[in-house]
DNA sequence: ATAACTGTATATAATGAATATATACAGAAG
DNA sequence: CTTCTGTATATATTCATTATATACAGTTAT
């Protein structure tokens, strides 16, 4: 795995090791909690594909000792993620990237976009748009998609 | 004004007050902070008519020895309130209700709504949802309203 | 002018959720 | 059995939110 910049060295590794897939950097003046600034960042790389189904993840203890934190908060952003069905864990053993779950995704995105239209419909309220007036936006907004 | 429940006095009432027409409940269980649950329901009594423009609303010290709580709670939600121009304060005198200017709050509106609905297209896209799909989300969530 | 109202400004206390931790426990692997 | 792995519980810390008291300043009517 390569925390920091510590990344030269990995050039010269020969073994392959758990985790080496894993790019994960805390920035302590982001404001973000570092859990989720781990969470974030294995999250997009599960994501993205650069982490190989099934991959093993580093262990909570060996990450968490590579960036000098407290397991508890590694175990915090694995658990989430956890929760969230991007990884699999076999305790004693370790954590594996999940196989890729489309549906998942798409649950995610709806919850999303159902906290924008609740916020779209308390804005409606409030300026008495009609609900064919937002959707009316929307397609607007969508003219290009189908 | 109305305080809790003490509305049947108001029927007896001859000379009018200030703040007579504001209706104001607290509910101590709802969870939502006091300056809260005082701000929302003026703000929308404002915004439905029920208070005119420029009537005098309840002074911060009144209303909160009505409610039994700090005038610094009142005032924050009237803060609030002016904040956002539905209210206009005179030091010394009191507060009133803005006259509405429907066609600010309107583009406000419109504005924060259109940012909401980019969000939105862009998560639709990224799951492959439909403009149909979106709109569908729109009237369920929307059912109530007209 | 002065009493009794209005709103304002500053400093402070209380609360609670969010964040991070240590320590003790239990399963897997060599 | 030693050393990995993850788990569970209790605890400390931090920080934003919420609510407050107190001292100040403008307005009004007596």
């Amino acid at each position: 795995m390569n925390i920091y910049r510590r990344l030269p060295k990995q050039e010269t590794q020969t073994e392959r090791h758990r985790g080496d897939n894993l790019n994960i950097l805390i920035d302590n003046k982001s404001g973000a909690p570092i859990y989720d600034q781990i969470y974030s960042q294995i999250k997009s790389q599960i994501i993205s594909g650069a982490l190989d189904e099934n991959e093993m993840l580093p262990s909570i203890r060996g990450l968490a000792k590579d960036l000098r934190i407290s397991f508890i908060t590694t175990k915090r952003a694995y658990e989430e993620l956890e929760k969230e069905g991007f990884l699999y864990t076999i305790p004693g053993k370790g954590c594996y990237v999940a196989p890729k779950n489309v549906e998942l995704l798409r649950e995610e995105n709806l919850k999303k976009i159902e906290e924008h239209i609740e916020e779209i419909v308390k804005l409606a309220v409030t300026c008495n748009l009609s609900k064919q007036d937002i959707i009316e936006m929307v397609n607007f907004s969508m003219e290009e998609e189908r």
